[in-house]
DNA sequence: TCGGTTTTCTGACTAAGGTCAGAGAATGTC
DNA sequence: GACATTCTCTGACCTTAGTCAGAAAACCGA
């Protein structure tokens, strides 16, 4: 990678993150300890389980409770245990809370205006989108792709989503027990492998492959969350789909689609997949595809 | 401001600064203290006077010293007095102190690398791309407009960029005791007022008025320095000059300028200055303007 | 030479943020 | 019913980061 690059980078880490970083806890560590303000911010108006909480903020489970029991004793917030597990306890934001919290926004809001103020409109404009490449490349970078289980909530999370989407955009549907299916022992090791990608712990899209002695692999399955389009990500699972083909032994892949999905058919067609005559009945299918893995 | 854009900056704020300076901290501050390593850093391999150190960290003289004394335990640095006044003290990098801070280079060096990892070509120019303008606004935005004393070091070294850059870029040169003079008491209130623009506490560019009873104001000595140029500086600079001089009761100004600073000339145009006869001597004067002050 | 200023250092102190080990209650599994 | 697991809490402890007041030395201007 080229310095000119990596220098920019490492610039911008240095000059925007600390800078606005500082900024930004500075305005929001105003009246209380930053900790506590981004765990009253985290806990949210719906409440949130502390076993989340701790995941989203990495915190130690002792010093979540430590903190919960300050915010307690200023009284914006009550933890309760949860119906169905008295292990399980949430926390939630009492009035005082709420207002505390909305606090945290206005100040958070004023820090904005803040950065934003000596600017001209044109150069906010510039500055609005350049933030928003940044946050979505940024996030693009930061998933995760990784093998799981398909019977681990993330990877069913991720199958009734890719299932209730074919049968919203479809009009006849979709029913995924008929046809070329992908059940969980076709496409768990050794008969075949499941992935799920994973943006900020979160799962955001999935893809199997199904291993076939000396025959075609297929690719089944592969979906990518709407709100993480447009971040290249497709490309990047597709690659690891391949891999782990290849990987399987097999030397060439197959995979069927429906028409409604227009962005995937885009995707196949530019990164060298190419359609075929129908190999399967798949009865939802419209196009069928093949690619030479190397 | 439209919350629109409010919202893509807090969104910039939590997400691109917090998670991104996290990570920072985390590859910087692994085998010592952040505090230490950013000190390390900063006294940089030409070493670094302790004021300008406080100055550029922020940090309290007590804590300084402490972090240096732990620098020095573990031989990574070298305090000394200066020569000329033995209050000063410089600290200075020893070879393994050298070498720490190049471990910490290379450490910023794969933080930044694994950021880009995961990104095709194509998105890693976007992402640099994107990450130069949010510095560059950002940086803009943090510029601060002060009136400052003539004769204060930071005017003057703006003034002394001013003349170099017209003794260089002129092939007449230029002697600023000749002609249309901005003398100190002459750009100090209550005749006039002087202007230092600053970027992280640095100057980067200035400008004067001239109050005249009955007579149009005059601008003079707006210089801006290169690395701030292309940030819209101008023209925050000359709004300020502009209502210094209207504040002073003028309802006109006048400016004049060497043919050599055409981006200076481009600004006044595109700002409503309109170019006039020339209204007084100037021998290094090629273009004289005139503005309706409102 | 004297008083004021600048620069650094030291000691005493504080808050924030965080880790670790273990206890205790609820739950799931065989 | 025994046992392992999950989840939270408590107490003890630590480092980092930072503040404040004052002392000591060097310097500066009159």
């Amino acid at each position: 990678m080229s310095d000119a690059i990596v220098d920019q980078v490492r610039r911008f880490n240095r000059i925007v993150t600390e800078r606005v970083g500082a900024l930004n806890d500075h305005f929001l560590g105003r009246e209380r300890p930053l900790g506590e303000a981004r765990l009253l911010w985290e806990i949210g108006l719906d409440g949130c389980e502390l076993r989340v909480l701790r995941a989203r903020l990495g915190l130690d489970s002792g010093y979540l409770s430590r903190l919960l029991r300050s915010l307690e004793a200023a009284r914006l917030v009550k933890v309760a245990p949860v119906d169905g597990d008295q292990r399980v306890r949430v926390a939630r934001l009492t009035a005082a809370g709420r207002r505390e919290r909305a606090a945290l926004d206005e100040r958070s809001d004023e820090l904005a205006q803040s950065l934003l103020a000596p600017l001209s409109s044109n150069q906010r404009e510039r500055l609005v989108a350049a933030m928003h490449d940044v946050e979505r490349l940024l996030s693009a970078a930061s998933v995760q792709i990784t093998a799981v289980d398909p019977e681990h909530p993330d990877a069913q999370y991720c199958l009734a989503e890719y299932v209730a989407e074919l049968n919203c955009r479809s009009e006849r549907g979709f029913d995924p027990s008929v046809g070329a299916t992908a059940l969980p022992h076709e496409v768990r090791p050794p008969a075949g492998e499941f992935f799920v990608a994973y943006l900020h712990g979160e799962a955001v899209g999935c893809g199997a492959v199904k291993h076939r002695a000396d025959a075609p692999a297929e690719i089944k399955r592969m979906w990518i969350a709407p709100r993480a389009r447009g971040l290249g990500l497709g490309r990047r699972l597709m690659e690891r789909l391949e891999g782990c083909a290849l990987a399987g032994g097999a030397r060439v892949a197959h995979l069927e689609t429906s028409a409604v999905l227009v962005e995937a058919i885009a995707l196949y067609r530019s990164t060298g997949w190419v359609e075929v005559p129908a190999f399967n009945d798949e009865p939802f299918a419209d196009h069928w595809f093949e690619k030479a893995l190397t």
